[in-house]
DNA sequence: GATCGGCACACT
DNA sequence: GAGTGTGCC
């Protein structure tokens, strides 16, 4: 599969940490639910609200005793808290499960930040005075490049129909691992005593979540930044090198910043102007496997190599990853309409048959039944109620195939929904293809642009939806 | 007396 | 590169 038949799926979690919890509680799938940060102050602040909540009004932020009031039946999931703080490990740990099953099985997973790309989109939205990408093509490629440079006129133009051939990196790791917390009002960091203690805590669990990314990922750590905002509402960050992952070292450089912004005489416990939000963060990861980073540095720069011999010290710091950024912003563009459809098929074993044969599905099926986390439909058909994901019962594999008669493969019974949803993709792409080579437009294809559309759609509607011929 | 915590990224 | 600020979920 080259780059001009591709197929990019994104995939977007929604309201991933209710999933996570309902995971847990499968009673509670079906029902109004969220997840809440604290309890105390009128029932904690909601961080995840799942959709049967939302149709009440119920919403990311608002406090659980407001969503109560709105929605009696509404059940709230707390966030585990370690040392009086918010601790989001169970949600970082599924969401590891969901990049395991999806690196085990694709060539290329990128953990897209659409940020950009929405802010771009909006732009050309309003530069274009359009709704959609699709009625950018009525504009020439000329109108296009005048308005917004050669470059990026061009692969706007392409991009209106279907062409993009930009990489998709395969990057899904951290940039940055930090832990923070608000003390608010009274609650806010006014002794050198009780800023010790929450140096600590927070450096505790930058030390736990380091010290199992480097066994993970084989990669340790090189800046750790301090941010605080003080009473006066100046927000301060400063940072500093990580030369050993240690609890003591973290708080102590930790603490030794923040004394630099205190007013008040080193010898009193006052801490002046005092703090309402600490956090630390660590980030300019380097692999710790150092067997292929010098080669790498000359192989890939070798105007870098003065440089980097005259700084053996620094060595680390010079190595960062410099030629990503170019492509970033263009990809960016598509995601956004992208991103709508592809929660949808996450359910089913959409990708895995473009990589394996049949029969290897069909073994590793069997094995997924007893084994745990070993592919996305496990990980979530365990705990559904809902019949219309797939005929799952995986329980009952009894060799049943069908051949396909577009391709007269064998396919399993139950892939066969995706299967179909393979060619409808592949005759888009076709037809796409097809359009596009004669320059002129002829019937655009109709697609599916909006959001809300997509999200009141079965599960069954979308898998089953037949291909037209 | 309170929308938290945590991520990426652009800008300077 | 360091520090600040923004935006999103």
């Amino acid at each position: 599969m080259n780059a001009d038949h591709r197929v990019i799926a994104l995939i977007d979690m929604d309201c991933f940490y209710v999933q996570v919890e309902q995971r847990l509680q499968p009673e509670f799938l079906g029902k109004p639910c969220g997840v809440a940060q604290y309890y105390t102050w009128k029932g904690g602040g909601l961080i995840a609200v799942n959709y049967e909540a939302r149709n009440f009004g119920v919403k990311r932020g608002m406090r659980g005793e407001q969503a109560k009031e709105l929605c009696p039946d509404f059940h709230v999931f707390h966030v585990q808290e370690v040392n009086g703080k918010a601790n989001l490990t169970r949600y970082r740990d599924a969401s590891a499960d969901v990049f395991r099953v999806l690196n085990a099985n694709f060539k290329l997973v990128e953990k897209a930040s659409i940020d950009e790309g929405g802010k771009a989109g909006e732009r050309v939205m309003e530069l274009f005075q359009v709704e959609y990408i699709g009625q950018l093509r009525k504009y020439s490629l000329d109108a296009l490049q005048t308005s917004m440079g050669e470059k990026d006129g061009y692969w706007l133009f392409n991009l209106t129909r279907g062409i993009e051939t930009t990489a998709v990196n395969s990057r899904n790791l951290y940039k940055t691992i930090s832990a923070s917390k608000n003390f608010p009002g009274k609650t806010c960091l006014d002794t050198i005593d009780k800023i010790r203690i929450w140096c600590h805590n927070l450096a505790e669990e930058i030390f736990n979540r380091l010290e199992k990314d480097r066994a993970e990922n084989k990669r340790r750590a090189k800046l750790l930044t301090v941010t605080c905002t003080l009473t006066t509402n100046e927000t301060i960050a400063r940072s500093c090198p990580i030369n050993e992952y240690s609890i003591d070292r973290f708080a102590n450089d930790t603490l030794k910043i923040l004394k630099q912004y205190n007013k008040n005489s080193s010898t009193s416990n006052i801490y002046t102007p005092a703090i309402i939000n600490l956090g630390i963060s660590a980030g300019k990861f380097l692999d710790s496997v150092n067997t292929k980073s010098i080669a790498d540095l000359f192989s890939k720069q070798t105007t870098k190599v003065e440089t980097i011999r005259s700084t053996e010290n620094t060595i680390n710091w010079q190595e960062e990853d410099g030629e990503e950024e170019d492509n970033n912003i263009e990809e960016k563009v598509l995601e956004k309409p992208i991103t709508t459809i592809t929660t949808l098929s996450i359910q089913g074993d959409f990708f895995r048959k473009f990589k394996k044969t049949d029969e290897q599905i069909n073994t590793q099926l069997k094995s997924e039944n007893k084994t745990t986390t070993s592919s996305i439909t496990s990980f979530f058909s365990r705990y559904t109620t809902n019949e219309n994901v797939l005929n799952s019962s995986p329980n009952k594999i009894d060799d049943q195939y069908i051949t396909c008669s577009k391709c007269h493969k064998s396919i399993l019974m139950w892939n066969m929904p995706e299967h179909d949803d393979f060619h409808y993709a592949h005759e888009l792409q076709m037809e796409e293809n097809k359009t596009n080579s004669i320059i002129k437009t002829s019937k655009p294809i109709k697609r599916k642009t909006n959001k809300q559309k997509i999200n009141n759609q079965t599960l069954d509607s979308f898998i089953n939806k037949k291909p037209k011929n």
